[in-house]
DNA sequence: ACAAAATTAATGTATTTACATTTAATGTAC
DNA sequence: GTACATTAAATGTAAATACATTAATTTTGT
């Protein structure tokens, strides 16, 4: 469906203005879809996000501003997110001797398995965008970066 | 700066994956920009969503459901926007004579003395994205849809 | 006309978020 | 070494959000 139709704004004042108001509202509509995709798993985007990003340093520890750099959504608490998976234990953290301020925080063979049962869900939902070809999607990514750039 | 490094990860199982994550941050890039020039306004852009979709309707009132279809946002509380911006005696609320479930909202001259205060705010603001040609914005949008198109 | 279903908006609530502040530890300048 | 600034993480809080439920009406089927 088109913007113009899921909106009901038939009128944009140029194509810029089209473009802020689908990357928004295309953004929003992948955050439910995940929201929904997660639910079952007790997961917010959120919180699945913080675990992909231990995976990704697995078996090395992450801190928590390291984490934040890594998020999103810049501006998450990433304290409280890694309250809740520690509360569920998919994660530990431990106080960082180096630095006693820092603590280091590393995702649990629970947490492995869980983000193992998400990977085809996540996988499926990605498929969602091959009704553009890879081409179309390298350029949509630049474009978005030339976009941020600029500010 | 390239999402690559914005959010410090080198590599990406696929081009769509890399987009996916490119979309979302680039949204919640610009949903700040907006709460940052929206503050000293006392708006969220939650409620600019809303008084926008109210001036243009105007000078015919709308329903809260109607607002509802039109938000970027498909699952705000419309109603509770509503009561914020009502509060603030930005928009008239009253009720339907022709269906008494349902109230017509309005915008009000205090509402529309808002918008045109933020008119130019907002206009410097997606001046952000001329990095990019009209016909790149043109063509994102399309490949957005199609996106959503699939699913 | 009447009961059941659907629609409209509002509300209750638990959780999450935004934002500022606090606490503790480290780094820097003198 | 001591004062001052900086950094890391946690916390307090008011507001916003997700989600289910409710209340009031209108629509539909018979």
């Amino acid at each position: 469906m088109s913007i113009e139709n899921d909106i009901k704004q038939k009128k944009f004042r140029s194509a810029y203005q089209r473009l802020a108001l689908n990357l928004i509202y295309t953004s929003n509509w992948m955050m439910y879809q995940q929201l929904d995709l997660l639910r079952q798993y007790d997961l917010t985007p959120q919180q699945y996000n913080v675990l992909r990003i231990l995976r990704g340093h697995f078996p090395e520890p992450i801190k928590v501003n390291a984490i934040s750099e890594r998020m999103l959504d810049k501006t998450s608490n990433t304290s409280r997110l890694v309250d809740k998976l520690l509360a569920k234990e998919l994660l530990e953290r431990n106080s960082c001797s180096a630095d006693r301020r820092a603590v280091d925080i590393l995702i649990t063979d629970k947490g492995q398995e869980l983000l193992k049962i998400l990977d085809p869900i996540i996988d499926d939902w990605e498929k969602t965008m091959h009704a553009i070809t890879p081409e179309q999607a390298d350029e949509m990514s630049l474009l978005l970066d030339r976009i941020r750039e600029s500010a």
